[in-house]
DNA sequence: CAGTGGTCTAGACCACAAC
DNA sequence: TTGTGGTCTAGACCACTGG
């Protein structure tokens, strides 16, 4: 084992894999009060500063508890997070290695209806832009995309027209950072989606709902239909 | 803005705040190449240690890419990611002030069916414990949960009757961490959910199906169907 | 009130990658 | 080769909170 000690200095990543360890398989089961920090560094050889950030770690993973004065106890359950990256739909589709496509179905400009006026909360006769686009994932329809743009707050919108561009992609480009509400949903397949995607009137259909805000003010509202046997998958 | 200087010595935390507000609404716009580490230090009057911390941090919020030698760049479009909790379902249902329900439907040993052996990758012949499980909000159906637990692994699962503690309970207490894998998706309702939920045969059903391993050895694969109109939601 | 984690500092060496 | 981030250290003070 003589790789280990490489660095003859212990690495903060070592230690957690160390600490992982015992509270996996070794003797630092669910509940376990762990020694301080102090103790722990002298234990490893390294410094308190390292045993600090180690544990830090360790605990961001859902491991640990930390609290000052009473110690750190390792979690009776831990934390399952999923963590699911949400990438632009070309990314999504180029890293499968297929070609990427992109259509623009339908473009208005119109006041706000009342449903997407409560559910992003604009004032009345606000306008905004409705898009419906399809991705297509070597020329096949992978994801329609229904979309609602706030012209009051990006009265830029008005002025794409979006025929090559998709509106996420200028909508990243143009609105770096905000708020983002997400949501995943199953649904049931109306006219549009049967069109566009290989389903039927009905069908269960797996879709993401996202709102976005900018400053307090509503941007954007979007729900992407994906197609048929579509799941979304993480591994943590 | 007396508040802001209370400390006298700045933290990485009003640092990272600066950081990301010059990169959200300041001059920091995406692609901009930021200075090295010792000289934002010096003009934020703080340690370079300090400093790396910060950057180090809004680097993990997705803001900024790091590089030895090529420095730290604004990220053209942030790395968007959701981050949803999985807690156990009676955290979930409580956490909305309900009042949590379990009921065991069925229970069998048998030797795992072929599909079930080639999602996990058993052994031929292995048993398997086969669980369905009803989780109520109020007495209203909330979840139905459909569970295989590998015997052979977990030869424990056998001795269970799982008639008032859910499976994912004892679990978690048993096998306290491992590998998972899970995936979101749109079920059409089968003949048991129909029986057991809010639901007309064919209805679009959320389902979240949840495989995990533990020291490299299958455990459990779970399939949790959801009531008509269940959301699962989270913000960013 | 006292113990534990949270954080800052100054200085140092190292590893990676762009040139 | 060399600049930039990555990490370690020893020591210090602080803030929260359990007893």
């Amino acid at each position: 084992m003589a790789e280990i000690a490489k660095h003859e200095t212990t690495t903060f990543r070592e230690v957690m894999a160390e600490i992982v360890q015992r509270i996996t398989e070794g003797p630092w089961g669910p509940g376990t009060l762990l020694p301080g920090e102090v103790e722990l560094a002298e234990e490893f050889g390294c410094s308190r500063t390292t045993m600090n950030r180690a544990l830090r770690e360790v605990s961001e993973l859902g491991f640990l508890d930390r609290k000052r004065k009473a110690g750190t106890r390792v979690r009776m359950a831990p934390i399952r997070q999923a963590r699911f990256e949400m990438p632009v739909v070309r990314s999504e589709i180029e890293k499968t290695g297929a070609i990427y496509g992109y259509q623009l179905l339908a473009r208005e400009v119109l006041v706000a209806p009342d449903w997407l006026r409560g559910r992003l909360g604009l004032k009345a006769r606000a306008r905004v832009v409705h898009l419906l686009c399809l991705h297509f994932a070597d020329g096949v329809a992978f994801q329609l995309e229904d979309r609602w743009i706030n012209a009051g707050a990006l009265p830029m919108a008005l002025e794409q027209n979006f025929s090559t561009v998709g509106p996420n992609e200028w909508l990243v480009a143009t609105v770096p950072f905000s708020e983002v509400e997400i949501s995943f949903l199953a649904a049931a397949a109306d006219a549009v989606m049967v069109a566009h995607l290989d389903h039927a009137l009905g069908d269960p259909v797996f879709c993401v709902e996202r709102a976005t805000w900018w400053q307090n003010a509503a941007v954007t509202l979007v729900t992407l239909a994906h197609r048929r046997g579509y799941r979304m998958t993480t591994r943590y």
